[in-house]
DNA sequence: CTGAAAGCGCTTACAG
DNA sequence: CTGAAAGCGCTTACAG
């Protein structure tokens, strides 16, 4: 079924040359023979060989999106809302979209660089950046497009979309106090993600403006699941002096802290109060719904895809955006 | 950065046909060569250009999955979880995933075509078929590789992975009915595709096995989401002699359709029973938790690559596999 | 065991 | 306005 300029040139005793320029619209073709030749075209079913193209064009009309080692799976909610609008967007542009998992046991530049050295992909859309990130820095290197949600210390060549970890954690928090909490305790994740850093910063910052103390030992680690958030959560709830509030990096972790305080029979949202971060749609059927610190996932990946497609085809000028203000979801597991 | 065949045979003062050839293993190159060109490779950071390849090998190593129309979104659960078992499956081959999304205004059959003329891809990866799909039509005109989920009457040079439909639903409407439910509704989805059909069946199989009516008042259509199903379900619970029991035909619709229940002030599990289908991770976190009729789509997904994959690889032999049978998983949803 | 050559299907200077 | 030619980076018969 394949069919090639070869044979449209065949067809109308043309040159393959002025078929090629016909179908691209030049403008020194005679508008006879460009009719001729896309009505041609259109009735052999002609779609110009994808690879053919890209060897001569040297791009590949194509991005990329690695999963980061720290997500914890393709059909987690976050993932999946991020994908969605990756998608969505690359669907009305002449780009593809490659996606892949971190391969195991490799470094994690190791497929990024692969991609790049094979022209898989003409860029890469990154997030869950880590604080000296070797993505970043690899990419800096060989001048290789990206756009990042979220942004670290290196972040030079590429583009970038933020969103206010930090304020948006100690409004949350003052909130809370406000309403009677006291006991604090943080649900984190993986220290050296750029997201970890912002959120803790803000929950201390938030704690310091009320006047309360940060307990160290109510500080904990997850792996951004909600198995891992529900395991770090029972231990904190079972210490002396449990907390009365669990702020939680994101709404994966704050689902199994839930779990968790149903485990011990506790009622969320009032025996203790959670929240989550993300806003993910699951966030609003849950039993009780949470507490949580939205931003437009969906759009933000939409938006990401934009600025990357824009940068590879001009790489000239991105502006920076302000960074984007997630709405304070306020809900049951918080007692509201 | 960019590496390229030439470069590592000057470098080695060799041809570059030779570096190919000793780079693929070749039984004639000497033991020697081979070893200086592939440290050599390897120190340089040599990944074989993609774009040449194919166009040499008339091969893409890719395939494709395109969201069918009658498919909501990009993440809803079962969406998410089928991707992530192609992705994942995908992930230890060395195989490309290409996804898109229908283009709304063009023929449904129009992006296969295309992809497969461009050489994208070189097989497909369906589910959602209708009775007479006219995607397997043209895959099997043209002969094009393709693995789906569900069957239809035109299936002939793919390959497929089959649920029992018919029968699960058969034997969980034979369940409701012993638990002393009686007034049956069933929330099905556009009529033409093979799991509407299939599983309306069943329902009618299991109503008529046990001696009750069918009430054609009570069979809805909804598009296979949440919001369709709500709706529907709004409509059938406001009828006189309202059902007791809705069958619904995906985990997506029952979500709505519970949520129809708690807007008219019915409790599910008591009131009414509402039951799914696919078991989607999702079903089991809801109030009340679903029953469904579960089957692993994650590892359905896996599966549907592998004999897409062994299809392209060796276009021969690939045997019809017995049903899947979806384990009912009985909840609170029903008073289970 | 190694090299020279052809060609996959395009695009794009360069002639005419 | 149109055509002939070169070349993108590979692979693979064919010589030697």
């Amino acid at each position: 079924m394949t069919v090639t300029l070869k044979e449209i040139a065949q067809t109308l005793g043309l040159s393959i040359a002025a078929v090629s320029r016909a179908l691209d619209g030049h403008a020194d073709i005679s508008i006879e023979t460009r009719r001729r030749v896309v009505e041609t075209a259109r009735q052999m079913g002609y779609v110009p060989n994808r690879a053919a193209r890209q060897l001569r064009r040297q791009k590949a009309d194509a991005i990329g999106y690695i999963l980061p080692v720290a997500s914890p799976r393709f059909s987690d909610p976050f993932t999946s809302e991020f994908i969605a609008g990756l998608g969505d967007e690359l669907a009305g542009l002449p780009f593809d979209l490659f996606i892949s998992t971190h391969q195991p046991g490799l470094p994690e530049t190791e497929i990024y660089a692969n991609w790049a050295q094979s022209r898989k992909v003409d860029g890469f859309i990154l997030n869950r950046l880590k604080e000296n990130d070797p993505r970043i820095a690899l990419l800096n290197k060989h001048n290789i497009p990206y756009a990042s949600l979220e942004k670290c210390a290196q972040s030079k060549t590429g583009s970038f979309v933020q969103v206010n970890n930090a304020g948006s954690v100690e409004k949350l928090v003052s909130h809370l106090v406000v309403k009677g909490y006291s006991k604090f305790a943080f649900l984190g994740g993986p220290p050296e993600l750029v997201i970890h850093q912002a959120r803790l910063q803000g929950f201390k910052n938030g704690l310091k403006r009320c006047g309360l103390d940060i307990r160290k030992e109510l500080l904990a680690a997850t792996e951004l699941t909600s198995a891992s958030g529900r395991q770090a959560a029972a231990k904190l709830l079972s210490k002396p002096n449990r907390p009365d509030a669990i702020i939680c990096i994101n709404d994966e972790t704050a689902f199994g802290a839930m779990q968790a305080a149903k485990d011990l029979g506790l009622v969320v949202g009032h025996d203790v109060a959670v929240t989550g971060f993300d806003g993910v749609q699951a966030s609003a059927f849950t039993n009780p719904p949470l507490t949580t610190l939205d931003f437009p996932v969906y759009q933000v990946a939409r938006q990401l895809v934009q600025r990357l497609v824009t940068q590879i085809q001009n790489p000239s000028e991105w502006p920076d955006l302000p960074p984007i203000e997630p709405a304070i979801t306020l809900r049951a597991s918080t007692g509201d």
